[in-house]
DNA sequence: TACCTTTGTAAGTGAATACTCACAAACATT
DNA sequence: AATGTTTGTGAGTATTCACTTACAAAGGTA
């Protein structure tokens, strides 16, 4: 599963062509003239464009999976954790928006089994880490129980990618870190338990 | 802006093909094909792919914000107004699933800027009816004032399109009224103002 | 009957797609 | 120096796509 170096230039040059052209920019033709390359150059590090989409997909599931297993190890508290969740996500997609592009959309999704796959994958990632720190705040007395923890999730990551999908048809154009924080607030305040 | 009959049949061939193929199976050899037409007959009824598109959303656009428009006139409290809004769209999209393939896919989105603006024009519709119902019930103190109204309307219409995408993905094999109504009870147990 | 409009078809166009293959240069290993 | 491996290229392939064109049948109208 590991990847050579000049896989990585590949998958980062994909990166830049989503992020400017979208899901239907990436072809192999776009990609080899990102390399400087001619296009037959590509399939020597790749056997397939599938290939170098998973690989890209699965590079992001695992540096996700860290980022966020590292954060819910802390001491903060419930909150914290939350917010702190929700703001690592922010910062990596402000670094890397081919991203959003990558697995909010479903232009990909259709395109293989395997790639469907890889894409669920990640937003289980994600709703994994949500849900434990949702449940922790529940059974802490933090967070409502007026509702069930998976609620509390499906609500919470709808807010996320919606916002995603917003900053996506901006073409990126506001901070999403600023504007994600102060949506994770509101959300932070609906879901508190109601002082008795 | 009127279509024909038989343009209303190659509409629905279209969705049709929507429903079970995704975005990538609707090209004009298989809309032919579904029609029992040639390929070049198509082309009598509507001079490019995009008009198809584009005439399916607007008939969509159009429908949509008449429903929604005679739920907000009628004397329901604000509560079943809300819920109303939701299981209106349910139910349609329970009879017409490539709806939900169509403006919850970004295939569409990013194949020109026509289709695109049309998909936002739907959203903006339903954002619409969504907004004016969440400030009625928050002036009447049904809703929490906690968070603004702007922010009230992003959460629940997260919820909402993450439902019909889990929807989507899971193939349209859950029932999206019954699942839909709990999920926007549950939302509406957030959002209720807290007692005093 | 003569003509026009509508609605269909068969055959093809050019452009784009992912991918292959025979070959060559550069480089590493012996 | 000889040999093998890695990494590149140029010229192709087959397929798919939206769309066009020349033509014909059917039906209404003069």
């Amino acid at each position: 599963m590991d990847i050579s170096e000049r896989q990585l230039e590949i998958i980062e040059a994909a990166g830049r062509i989503l992020t400017s052209s979208g899901v239907s920019g990436l072809t192999i033709k776009n990609l080899a003239a990102e390399m400087k390359f001619s296009e037959s150059a590509i399939y020597r590090h790749f056997k397939s464009k599938e290939e170098i989409i998973i690989a890209m997909l699965n590079y992001l599931a695992q540096t996700m999976d860290t980022r966020l297993t590292e954060i819910l190890a802390t001491e903060l508290s419930v909150e914290e954790k939350f917010k702190e969740l929700f703001r690592n996500q922010f910062s990596f997609f402000k670094k890397n928006p081919h991203f959003v592009v990558a697995v909010f959309s479903d232009g990909l999704m259709e395109a293989s089994k395997a790639i469907n796959e890889t894409i669920l994958k990640i937003m289980e990632v994600k709703v994994k880490h949500v849900h434990a720190v949702l449940a922790e705040g529940q059974k802490k007395g933090v967070f409502t129980k007026s509702i069930s923890t998976a609620e509390l999730v499906h609500i919470t990551m709808g807010a996320f990618r919606l916002h995603m999908y917003k900053w996506r048809v901006a073409n990126f154009s506001f901070d999403i870190k600023k504007s994600g924080d102060s949506m994770i607030q509101s959300v932070l305040t609906l879901i508190r338990a109601k002082s008795k």
